[in-house]
DNA sequence: TCGGTAGTCGCAACTGGTCGCAACCGGCGT
DNA sequence: ACGCCGGTTGCGACCAGTTGCGACTACCGA
């Protein structure tokens, strides 16, 4: 998936400094850790990989400054339907919303980003009056591979 | 909104019988405040309420009777957009799926019933041959009174 | 370069939800 | 009507996430 072009991958840290937030060295670990990951990391996941770049960082460190990037949209929370107990993920906010599929059966999740669901946004916005700012589709049951044939 | 002919309201408990489901005491309690209940309930509230039933109810037969319920899809779980904490609220599955939009100012929940949906649910069936069987979608933002005139 | 201060941090206590285990009981077979 | 047995329960310990507080520090102005 190409990315788009409103958004320079790894670079929450210039986010950070355009908004006048504060950079900390516990911040820039947390954050650089967000930047390079290629998955959905769960809290615990990110803490010990931050850790890695600075053994000071504490776990509340860790979800107060997820609750930053959520407020500054900068990064999506993820139930993924709850396949492995009742933690959360995390992902980058880059660009376009999108549907998470999580597979009841393998534990695999796909993303899929459509223009359906932009639409069904605008349809909010409009027959509800309600101004959308955050949005979020989860959805389980069986992927390709795990319903079998047909 | 008109009850689906599907459902009959106020028969989860029918729906244990049908399924080979064991009834206890402690289900029958928690599925009647389930049934009666008009608003969405967080498992603290749904505690109490059933303790006023049977006060031998527990709070960890709470949660397991809410899984069982959720795993044979006869009700839904909802963050609403963690707008209190991390707790999560239940409600009863009557019929169609609906979308859940929570006011990030006044934190009334509304729910919507869209065509729409359901075309985006089969388009993900049919583009990434995904079988559906559960499906979130929560939208945070401004309703229509907090985000003022126009 | 050097304070002052608002914002942030680490810690420890707390809430929401889960798990392992031994005791218990619903409902079927006789 | 009774007993058996597997599913269910209550309990206490545990994991995930939040909060209050005193100590600390990034960063602005001088």
């Amino acid at each position: 998936m190409p990315l788009p072009q409103t958004e320079v991958p790894g670079r929450l840290q210039a986010h950070f400094a355009e908004r006048g937030i504060r950079m900390t060295q516990q911040r820039r670990a947390i954050l650089r850790v967000m930047e390079t990951a290629t998955k959905h990391l769960d809290a615990a996941q990110l803490l010990r990989k931050a850790q890695r770049l600075d053994a000071s960082v504490d776990r509340s460190t860790v979800y107060r400054t997820l609750r930053l990037l959520k407020r500054h949209g900068l990064i999506d929370e993820l139930d993924l339907m709850h396949i492995n107990g009742e933690g959360h993920y995390y992902e980058r906010k880059l660009g376009r919303d999108h549907i998470h599929m999580a597979c009841l059966r393998c534990g695999k999740i796909t993303e899929f980003v459509s223009d359906g669901f932009e639409r069904l946004k605008q349809q909010v916005e409009k027959d509800c009056r309600f101004r959308v700012l955050i949005s979020r589709l989860e959805i389980g049951g069986y992927c390709a591979t795990c319903r079998g044939p047909q």
